[in-house]
DNA sequence: CACTCTAGGTGTACGGCGTACACTTGTCAA
DNA sequence: TTGACAAGTGTACGCCGTACACCTAGAGTG
């Protein structure tokens, strides 16, 4: 019954089908509608390869999870915390869609379980306690996604708009701009020249932290 | 027109039935033929009121960053952020539903931008470079709003579930548990123990933060 | 070989969503 | 008294996820 010119639909393909479609063109547009006219077929023969909607993104969500690089245990710690970062920002910059949907599911795949189990492992190695391995978690945790979330919020949407944005408020800016003297410092001077480079501005929080963590590495 | 019986209906009585179904049902439940409902009113009637769901959604956001406590400027600097922080943290408990949806609005609205002011202008005062002030805003918003986040989709629904979850996993638990010892150290010994207290795991995070931009506030 | 079983794809339909558009009706200014 | 206008109504459209009944190509079995 496959359609003799298609390469017949499994759970893999149709998930895959899921990440670039979201990535491409944003998750608000990944309907399974859509998403089975992506994949040439009616929209309920997605449902002979995932349960719903919500399994689907389970699926993707593990997806990304397996593209983050887990720390290597009882090497030098702060390095390889510091590229497990670096490297689950940029799953992040490539999925933003992901950003909200990882800390929430129910469904915690392989690779969603080892990455955790490393993190905690590379911490334990390190001679953090166990309390002290928890705070230092969650605090890097809360950074790396707080971040993505910054960058997904802001990045290109924004960018992309703000000339539309800026000309609409300009005239109530012109009116109200006195009331923000240290915005106006901050973004209308500095940022606007100097940029904003992701990157850097998140390495610059990462190492503070890490360093914070050295610092408190054998008092828990 | 006003259906005699009933207070009449005005923008912010729609926004703040909107803010207490969200609160109280979730952002999921808050659909326009809901609120409509609540308010005794047909769903259309509150077009009068705002233009459509996303402006609803622009007015439930600012009325969340009104209640956050902006920082004094010119005091003990470290003082007045953390308690910006925590107060941020406590408006984002109580609305759970505005986490994700703050940081990305196109429109910014006057309690938004009175708080973003002060933050900054609270920086400069403490001495802060325009530059460092950049870092110390970003490395602040990304730790606040990702605990948030990870509060959020930890919290509630997945402490109610846990039992669920727990029992529908142990039988495959039983089989991989082996592959995640570090995970078993921690969250099935530590954590399942001693608990999980948000406020003080906030506040740890915080305060290394906040030591650490201490150390560097004269370098930039 | 004939036969059944079944995995995978189809078509139809339902209830819910946001909201455009045309309408009624209560209020008040002139 | 009138007529404009603001506020509430009713209907309808095109999306969404997905339940359910159906079809059908091919694999497995006698």
């Amino acid at each position: 019954m496959a359609r003799s010119s298609r390469p017949a639909l499994n759970p893999d393909r149709v998930l895959s089908a899921a990440v670039a479609l979201a990535d491409e063109r944003g998750i608000e547009s990944l309907t399974m509608r859509r998403l089975a006219h992506e994949l040439g077929v009616v929209p309920m023969a997605l449902y002979k390869h995932v349960a719903h909607r919500e399994a689907l993104l389970d699926g993707m969500i593990e997806i990304v999870f397996g593209e983050i690089e887990p720390p290597a245990i009882g090497g030098d710690w702060k390095a390889a915390l510091r590229r497990r970062a670096v490297s689950t920002r940029e799953a992040l910059t490539r999925h933003p869609w992901a950003v909200g949907l990882m800390e929430g599911r129910t469904e915690h795949g392989p690779a969603n379980l080892r990455l955790h189990d490393a993190v905690l492992g590379c911490l334990r190695a390190a001679g953090f306690s166990v309390e002290m391995a928890v705070h230092a978690y969650s605090v890097q945790d809360a950074y790396i996604y707080g971040f993505a979330l910054q960058q997904r919020d802001m990045s290109p949407e924004s960018a992309a708009d703000f000339a539309d944005v800026a000309q609409r408020q300009m005239v109530e800016y012109q009116a109200v701009l006195a009331d923000y003297p240290h915005l106006v410092e901050v973004v209308g001077g500095y940022v606007a020249e100097s940029g904003y480079d992701y990157a850097a501005e998140f390495l610059f929080g990462l190492d503070l932290i890490l360093d914070g963590l050295d610092r408190l590495r054998l008092d828990g």
